[in-house]
Order: structure tokens, then sequence, then C-alpha cells
DNA sequence: AACCGAAGCAACCGCCCACGA
DNA sequence: ATCGTGGGCGGTTGCTTCGGT
């Protein structure tokens, strides 16, 4: 309300670092007296600062009850707890942690938290698996480091799945886990074939897998599809090598690249139908022989482990048809929509073997 | 060992808001 | 309704530490 800020005009006030002299004057006087009036402390203490600078000072680093050192790793968690309930509510996340100072949380958030969830392939802001667009960034980089010694030592002929797994970066490959996931829910076959539609269900895949998280593509549902495609380095992922259609030989192969992707981790084909986003029976239904629509496998893979969603990707319960069957239903359809032989039938095919092997 | 850039960290600044007088 | 004050928070700054060359 018009109110100038704490310590403009106020001149020769001194700023920077606080000196032990400093220290021991506020600390005295605040001890004897108590803080009261901050504005009217500086001088009251024989302090030339401001009083907001005298504030702050006490209470992030000179008051007795502050704790120092590195957080532990269950503060760490308790933190990291707090705030995907209360966000950057850091002054009440530190009421939770005695001792710790929102500033002092803070900090930690910026230059370590964040950085370790990111790292997880998990996004600091909303918690969830990131299935946004610094994901796609990063799948060009990822598929053409591991396309590099696949195709070279299979004669260009195959994608080896667990390769795949075992040469991939552990983070980027969680990030990528999230968007097979949530393609194995929205990558349906176009309902009229044409060059585009494949680029078009992946744009409502990105509609549907950020209804969470409005705001990241500028809030909203609305898409800029260039905007999009630029982000995406949709040309860079274009010139990846083509996809066969070998596939892996082992189920337990397929099953063993998604563990310990468990729903409530991201996106569930339940969530996105809640959502209203695509359908998550539309790959089985339409581009695979296995009748069985997503939806009901993963409710049942639920009841199956007692309430612990499985994620989809190790339900023992439910048995898929052969993945070399969907594969090449799937390569026609592919076929279909994808005129290039890009590296998106692979993301398809990725993304029918994750329905499959529920 | 010396240098240098990157990363980490503590602390401050500026703006804003809630609340009470 | 207005003003003064304390407090919250995002962003920034500058120093220190670390790691590579």
């Amino acid at each position: 309300m018009g109110r100038s800020p704490c310590c403009d005009g106020e001149a020769g006030v001194k700023k920077g670092p606080w000196t032990p002299e400093e220290d021991k004057l506020l600390v005295d006087y605040i001890q004897e007296k108590g803080h009261g009036s901050w504005r009217r402390l500086p001088k009251l203490a024989g302090l030339n600062r401001c009083g907001k600078s005298c504030r702050l000072r006490w209470t992030n680093y000179l008051r007795p009850d502050i704790k120092r050192g590195r957080l532990t790793e269950d503060e760490e968690k308790l933190i990291i707890h707090l705030h995907s309930i209360l966000g950057n509510k850091w002054s009440s996340i530190a009421t939770k942690l005695p001792g710790r100072t929102d500033n002092e949380i803070k900090n930690y958030w910026n230059t370590h938290l964040r950085k370790k969830l990111l790292g997880m392939g998990i996004d600091p802001v909303t918690h969830r698996p990131r299935t946004d667009l610094s994901l796609l960034a990063g799948l060009p980089a990822l598929l053409a480091a591991t396309a590099g010694n696949n195709f070279a030592s299979a004669g260009g002929a195959a994608w080896d799945m667990n390769a795949l797994r075992l040469q991939a970066d552990a983070a980027k490959f969680q990030l990528l886990q999230g968007l097979v996931r949530a393609l194995a829910t929205a990558a349906a076959p176009a309902p009229a074939p044409s060059a585009s539609a494949g680029m078009d269900n992946f744009m409502a895949l990105l509609a549907a897998s950020n209804g969470n998280n409005a705001g990241h593509l500028g809030g909203g549902g609305g898409l800029d599809q260039s905007m999009l495609l630029q982000q995406c380095q949709w040309d860079g992922m274009l010139n990846l090598p083509p996809l066969t259609s070998s596939a892996p030989t082992s189920s337990l192969q397929i099953s063993g690249l998604f563990d310990g992707f468990g729903a409530g981790d991201g996106l569930s084909s339940t969530e996105l139908v809640d959502q209203g986003g695509a359908s998550g029976s539309n790959v089985t239904d339409a581009v695979a022989p296995p009748p069985r629509p997503m939806v009901a496998t993963d409710q049942e893979c639920n009841n199956n482990n007692n309430g612990r969603a499985s994620g989809g990707m190790s339900c023992e319960e439910t048995p898929a048809s052969s993945p070399f069957d969907g594969l090449d239903s799937l390569n026609l359809m592919v076929d279909d929509i994808n005129t290039d032989g890009s590296w998106k039938d692979l993301l398809e095919q990725m993304s029918w073997l994750n329905s499959n092997e529920l």
C-alpha cells in the first residue's frame, strides 16, 4: 500500500555481510530486551543497519535454536513430502523442521532437491514423473545414443530393448518410461489415416498428459503446435534411424523395462480417461489383436495387487498375446499414419508393448 | 602447484500481503 | 480507508569450495 521498502532512503545504512561485532551487538540487545519493534531496534542496539536486515540476520542465523549443518536424509524426505503438499510455502515447511529456517530450506531446495528430483525424472513442481517437453527434448539424444550401438552391431536390423535399458542413462530412461506410459493411453490411430495423423495423435497425447500440469505449456489445454514442434526438436527426432519390425526376444525383457514404475507416479490410463484425455483403450482396441482394454487391465492389476497399483508393468495375472502378432498389426497401422518410417514407430511399438505387458 | 570455471552456499534485496491501529 | 509494521517469498549477489587441466 504505497509503503516504501524497508531500507530505502536510509542514507548511510550498512549493507552486506555482518561482522562479528555487529552480530554481538544484535544478540546482546535481543537477549536482554527482546527485539520489540524491528524498525527501532537498530538505533537502540547501536547498529547501523536497517530493521529488516537485523530481523533476517536474527531469524536466519543468530537465533539460538538454529540448527546448522547439512540436512539429513530424513529431513530431505520430509521437505520433499511437504513440498508436494504445500508447494513453495517455505515458512510452513520450516515449521515442521525444528531448527531449520525457511530461507535455508528454500536454498537447499533450489540447489539440491530440485536437481535431485529432476535427475529422478520427477517434476519438482508437480512431484509427478515428467511427461513434458523437456522429456521429449531428451529423447533424441537417448535414442540416438542407443541406436548407435544397436544398429551397428545388429547390421542395422534391430532395436534391442534390453540394451536400450542398459545403455540408457537412468534418469533419461525414467523420463522415457513416463512418455511411453502416456503414449500407451493416447497414441491412437487416426480415424482417417493421413500423413499428419500420427502427429495429431501425439498432440492429443501431450494435451492430455499435461492436463494435470496446467501452466507447463502455457496453461489451459491450448497448444501452440509450432512452438511444440520447436521445443520437441521434432526435426531431430525424425532424423533418427528407422525402426524395423524386430522385437525383443522375451516378454520379460519388456516387462523389466518398466520395473518400479508404479501408478501414482504418473498418468495412469484411468487418470487420462477421467481427464477426458485420449482413451487408454485405443492402442489395443484399434491396433493389436488383444481385445482387453487397457483401462480394465489396469483395474484388474490394482485388484490383484491388493490396491497397490502395479503401474501396469508387472501384473502377472494378465497374460498378453504374443507381442509379435501385435507388432505386425501395429506396423501396418504405423505404415498408414507414418509415411517416413521414423523413430515414432519405436514409440508406437513401445506403447503397444507397454499396454500388453500389463 | 597454480589457474580457472562451475557449482554450492549464505545472505541480502525488492516486492508483496496480512493485520492491527 | 489509510498507514505502519512484520513477515513471506522469489530472485539475486558475492564469496567459497570443488574439480579439471
